[in-house]
DNA sequence: ATATTATGAACGATCGTTCGTTCATATATC
DNA sequence: GATATATGAACGAACGATCGTTCATAATAT
């Protein structure tokens, strides 16, 4: 044991710890009211040692954006499978919705949705994103139009994109306060009879 | 035809301009991003001017937050009259889906949205907003269960945020390109069917 | 004359970024 | 093994710009 340090799969980079601090000082302040002082400051490098890891604060951005990127990367799994479609979609509007409701995630996409108006970057990164999880869900909601159990769809897409929607901004209300996070049966429920065969 | 202008109410002409160069900077270039001198000169007033008429750029914002709320006004008024509640919803899901989706709305609300979680002041101003709306919108939906035309509701409240966040979601998808302005019905045939009597 | 409205210079703070430098370590040459 | 060279992580002062705000003062209206 003489420098051998704990190391899993990406042993302990520097690019690692300063995501990491950036991650919560947008958290407690927002992007633009955070310094890329602060994070280097929080994060117990200095300020030029910032920026031999990333091109700017925006590149710190983008690479939080990614990850979160990839973060949804298991709900596009978790569409995909399983045999009974509605089983499939209770399961992800619930796991989707408590992730969504994770105060990190909630605030940090909020924080990403704001930017990416102005930040073509930022906005292109933002859409990947979300294209992948409507189509994922898309898909599943026509194939359980095939097998019935669920109503026709005219704009699968769209209606997917609703659903996300209706997720998401739950989602933002619990933080706000607007929300019960105990609610949750509600969300489903709301789900369960928008996607429903009709009588 | 001296100097009056069109606008009998408004207590102070200059408020109103300061306000209004605010909105256009504020949706060009982010709250953040807009510095109090280009409020002022934008507007053709000095800077100094600017503070006759605010205490600060906050309060600016919080001006504009309670126009906002002032907007919404019309359709609290929307959602309590009317005989049958399923045109009623039909009618508001459609106007207020045009209303959210015009980008001055759109990005106002998501940039007034971000503010809200840091500055408490905001924050009391949006929920305050946002609550008359669900209020209406939950009245509505009991009623409409009483008289036989949407489904039971276990908790209205919480069933009318989500129809809120569907239509705000989509609002600022159309704004991100996201989604076709086009599929307004939709949308409707969304909140239709969550609503919906059961089979 | 008094009160209101308007002005822009000035203030201290902070912004994101650049820069020259140090220094420990890895590689190459002898 | 010893020496020379190359590498790049780490540092923090400094830069010019801009931030929100204040204030002494001038113009205008009552």
């Amino acid at each position: 044991m003489i420098g051998k340090k704990t190391a899993p799969s990406p042993p302990h980079p520097r690019k690692q710890l300063i995501i990491e601090t950036a991650v919560t000082c947008f958290l407690e302040a927002g992007y633009h009211q955070t310094g890329v002082r602060d994070i280097a400051h929080r994060a117990g490098i200095s300020l030029g040692n910032l920026y031999n890891h990333f091109s700017g604060k925006e590149a710190v951005l983008a690479e939080i954006a990614r990850i979160e990127a990839q973060e949804l990367e298991a709900f596009r799994t978790l569409l995909a499978a399983g045999p009974d479609p509605k089983a499939t979609l209770k399961r992800f509007v619930e796991d989707y919705a408590e992730y969504a409701a994770r105060p990190e995630n909630a605030v940090l996409g909020l924080e990403i949705l704001s930017e990416a108006i102005r930040a073509p970057q930022i906005a292109s990164l933002f859409s990947g994103n979300r294209a992948g999880l409507v189509t994922g869900l898309a898909k599943l909601l026509e194939e359980g139009t095939r097998a019935g159990h669920f109503r026709a769809f005219e704009d699968p897409r769209e209606t997917a994109g609703l659903i996300l929607d209706a997720i998401e901004g739950r989602a933002l209300r619990v933080l706000l306060k607007d929300a019960k996070g105990s609610a949750k049966t509600t969300l489903w429920r709301f789900i369960d009879a928008a996607t429903q065969v009709k009588p």
